[in-house]
RNA sequence: GCCGGAGUGGCGGAACUGGCAGACGCACAGGACUUAAAAUCCUGCGGCCCUUAAAGCCGUACCGGUUCGAUUCCGGUCUCCGGCACCA
């Protein structure tokens, strides 16, 4: 007979929810724990990853209350975005509606896994209440001068109709939809991110808590690069150019100069030229290449002579000035100074257009000829043909030549970061609304504080056809300038959902606070996050935007901590068949099936043991089986001993049979095993077997010391109500037990216990395993080698050979070495 | 190309600080119970050798090193996964 989890399940949940059994205060007399999984986007339904992410954030929080911390443990909903808005042009729905019903329909789904929310800090980012402090922080940010409108040249989703973030273009394609992204010439708002580029890179230092894997994700991201400005005039012209370089020591082997054909100074360099009808040509053709084909290094260089020259400040040469396909324009300064000798893509390009290869670093200082060269020659060497900085290593010569440059004023000391600003304006209605009024005399204002929330209108229509939806609503167009009072028109366009979710782990330690985002006392009590966990595809996005936020609202005095998450788990994937579970391949296994077939338990159970958190897992329908039977085994045996079962029975250590010994030591190495797996590794797979191996104990004990067997059964329930939080409060009850399982202290072991009065050792004869003997614990090192001489075994074995050495570990072997 | 991570039975995985490789679970095989099946319980389960057993040998991607002893440390190679990538 298996046990009844569906009633069980439900009549927990029930009683938990209407006795809000984790709801939680702030506490100044036990240390605080903020644990917070990454808020879903309400789809309507939860998959198995989200199943994953909140059974492992389950574990942390139940663990914790039960050490005795007071847990803060939320969840609420990333709910702008796309899909709303595409299901309203779709099938006609509104998506207010569409949202809130998906957000009801999967809080069920959570509260049918018997995740431990404190249900009353739920948010929505599509509320109003919470929308009011997204629009809040853009004006705090616009008031900083870290929000600022420019035109540009930006990402376009022609598919979603918006601009995208350069984060939010994957491989040229959109992030959400995978269609292929262009470029259009727009005036957007951004989010200066780039001031805070040094310190979001520094203090990665900072996170000990967090995956070296996402940390050099984010350094990569940010990319800084030091090197060099230098100024190159044309001859010819009263003209300038400005080069990135991060090779300095290679100036002296400039033979060219390279310039990006969408350069804006491109139209003025080749007017009147003789190649300038060659040149219009090439600007023209790369237009229409897109930027994923540009980018490409399988992409052969390509170029047209601009019938300009410049002029090498160091050497007073002339060399000639190419529109190339290989510069970018949105790194450095869009011109860059080609070194053939010294750096592969000018290399390439000099050979292709047989343009002159000048060698100024050879490995040992001799002269090489560039003709004699079958690649750029990039490592470390002694710099030649550099005037008086021969004879140098080039790393030693190089800040020198900084230095030469900077007294002359022709270079400078340059650092530059990869990172862009934050692109936040998207064309879309479903987001929380830009606070800004464009007034015909006073220009972009933003609206005042006290005029917060502006309300997203619904009267729009959604034709899924050119421009936003919100173009469309005539009650929401005009407005006031709040500067001068003259109508004005609103900002029509929505910010990024990154935005709504760079705060919302704030949001959470005073959901309710009408006057404020959040109270800076509570934020300062909860704060950081101590562990959050999440799917590893936010390494940059989410994760950089966030700790952007709380490093400004630190800065603006907001908030004390700078740095927002302590520690980050990134989850691995659910795979079935060893891909990622898609509609499109068809291996989907829904959360509702598995907890409906085998009870939200098993689900659990089997999801947090069949792999480490952080590495992928493979589902398997029979393995969740095996995990059903575990419980039943374990509701079997508590309800078969009940009867034995008493709290307040003790037993007398001293008068314990061998085999009350042994389920006594399994017992307290399970405890010990279970509680470093938990607290110290996260290994929730190890602690949930060292449990297994206990129930299997139980079950193999003979014994009749029901005080022990009392107090095993009391301390599997408590160790697995992290992991099965119905079934264990379950049996809780029926043992007896007061109050909830879940507050419960953690189970603590007796060190007495662990030390056995016989241990196993094993006989190495040249570190091969031999003999196995029962050895007292009480022996000494000579003892226990003139033990392992005695056995008979042994002495069989190295009769007549010599003993050069014995080794003994204590507890553990002896190990022999002979000739 | 650069950066990060990983390679252990039929499968998921364990071995925490250099000390019995394969815990725990799945699958499989045999048995008990049953009229039968399911469920449950018991036993076996890396490979080679072998009728069987004992013993022996091999075995943690590959090659080598350090060590009494290496899945673990060091050097090199290969493969897979993830990120970035014409960033000057």
């Amino acid at each position: 007979m298996n046990y009844e989890f569906e009633r069980i399940e439900k009549k927990w949940q029930k009683k938990w929810d209407e006795e809000k059994t984790f709801k939680v205060t702030e506490d100044s007399s036990k240390p605080k724990y903020y644990t917070l999984e990454m808020f879903p986007y309400p789809s309507g339904n939860l998959h198995m990853g989200h199943v994953r992410n909140y059974s492992i954030g389950d574990v942390v929080a139940r663990f914790k209350k039960m050490q005795g911390y007071n847990v803060l443990h939320p969840m609420g909903w990333d709910s702008f975005g796309l899909p709303a808005e595409n299901a309203a042009i779709k099938h006609g729905e509104n998506p207010k509606d569409w949202t809130l019903s998906n957000i009801d329909n999967m809080r069920d789904q959570l509260k049918s896994m018997g995740i431990s929310y404190d249900w009353d800090r739920e948010v929505a980012t599509c509320k109003q209440d919470y929308y009011k402090w997204t629009q809040w922080m853009f004006l705090q940010l616009y008031k900083n001068n870290l929000a600022y409108k420019k035109k540009s040249y930006v990402n376009w989703c022609p598919s979603c109709q918006t601009v995208l973030a350069i984060e939010q273009v994957v491989n040229g394609k959109c992030e959400r939809c995978k269609a292929e992204v262009g470029k259009k010439d727009l005036e957007q708002w951004f989010f200066s991110i780039t001031k805070y580029a040094d310190r979001l890179l520094e203090d990665i230092d900072k996170l000990k808590g967090w995956p070296e894997k996402v940390k050099t994700m984010q350094a990569n991201w940010i990319g800084k690069s030091k090197g060099a400005e230098v100024k190159f005039e044309v001859d010819g012209m009263d003209k300038t150019l400005t080069v990135y370089t991060t090779r300095p020591d290679t100036i002296y082997g400039v033979s060219f100069m390279v310039i990006a054909p969408e350069s804006p100074i491109a139209d003025e360099l080749i007017s009147g030229s003789e190649t300038e009808k060659e040149c219009r040509e090439f600007i023209h053709r790369m237009q229409f290449i897109k930027d994923i084909d540009r980018a490409s290094t399988e992409v052969e260089k390509e170029g047209v002579f601009t019938g300009r020259y410049v002029i090498n400040p160091l050497t007073n040469k002339k060399v000639p000035l190419y529109l190339a396909n290989y510069v970018l324009m949105d790194y450095g300064t869009g011109v860059v100074m080609a070194v053939p000798a010294h750096d592969q893509r000018d290399f390439d390009f000099a050979r292709k257009y047989n343009l002159p290869i000048d060698v100024v670093i050879s490995p040992d200082g001799s002269e090489i000829s560039g003709d004699s060269l079958e690649a750029a020659f990039e490592a470390e060497g002694i710099m030649i043909n550099s005037g008086e900085f021969n004879g140098l290593n080039n790393r030693e010569a190089l800040p020198k030549m900084i230095e030469y440059m900077a007294k002359k004023g022709i270079g400078e000391t340059k650092v530059n970061f990869r990172l862009r600003d934050w692109l936040i304006s998207r064309q879309r209605y479903w987001g929380a609304p830009i606070p800004v009024i464009y007034c015909e005399d006073c220009g972009a204002v933003p609206v005042n504080e006290s005029d917060l929330p502006v309300i997203l209108p619904e009267d729009v229509e959604f034709t899924g056809l050119g421009k936003s939806p919100l173009t469309t609503s005539e009650s929401f167009k005009n407005a006031p300038c709040p500067k001068c009072g003259k109508m004005g028109t609103r900002e029509m366009d929505t910010m990024d959902t990154f935005v709504c979710s760079s705060w919302y782990f704030l949001r959470y330690c005073d959901p309710h606070n009408s006057e404020l985002p959040f109270a800076k006392d509570i934020a300062d009590y909860w704060m950081n996050v101590d562990q959050y966990i999440g799917g590893v595809e936010h390494a940059i996005l989410h994760l950089l935007y966030a700790r952007f936020f709380t490093k400004a609202l630190h800065d603006l005095g907001y908030v004390s901590c700078d740095e927002p998450f302590e520690n980050l788990l990134t989850q691995g994937m659910v795979l079935k068949d060893g891909a990622k579970m898609s509609k499109s391949i068809g291996n989907v296994v829904s959360p509702e099936e598995i907890i409906g077939k085998y009870g939200a338990d098993t689900a659990r159970l089997f999801i947090l043991f069949a792999a480490p958190p952080e590495r992928d897992l493979e589902w398997s329908d029979t393995a969740v089986e095996g995990s059903y039977r575990f419980l039943n085994r374990v509701f079997k045996f508590v309800t078969d001993n009940k009867d034995k079962i008493d709290f307040n029975s003790k037993y007398d250590v001293n008068s314990l049979t061998s085999e009350d010994k042994n389920l006594r030591y399994v017992l307290n190495y399970s405890i010990k095993k279970a509680t470093d797996d938990i607290s110290v590794r996260f290994n929730f797979n190890t602690a949930i077997s060292c449990v297994m191996e206990l129930v299997n104990a139980l079950y193999s004990y003979n014994g009749n010391n029901n005080a022990l067997i009392s107090e095993a059964a009391k301390d599997v329930i408590i160790m697995l109500a992290p992991f099965v939080p119905h079934i264990t409060e379950e049996l809780w009850e029926i043992i007896g037990g007061k109050g909830s399982v879940h507050d419960q202290s953690w189970v603590s072991y007796d060190e007495s216990a662990l030390v056995k009065d016989e241990t196993e050792i094993v006989v190495q004869i040249n570190g091969k395993v031999k003999d196995k003997m029962m050895i007292s614990t009480e022996l000494g090192d000579d003892e226990i080698k003139a033990a392992a001489l005695e056995n008979e075994k042994i002495k069989e074995l190295t009769d007549g050979k010599q003993v050069l050495k014995v080794i003994v570990v204590k507890g553990k072997l002896v190990n022999i070495v002979v000739k």
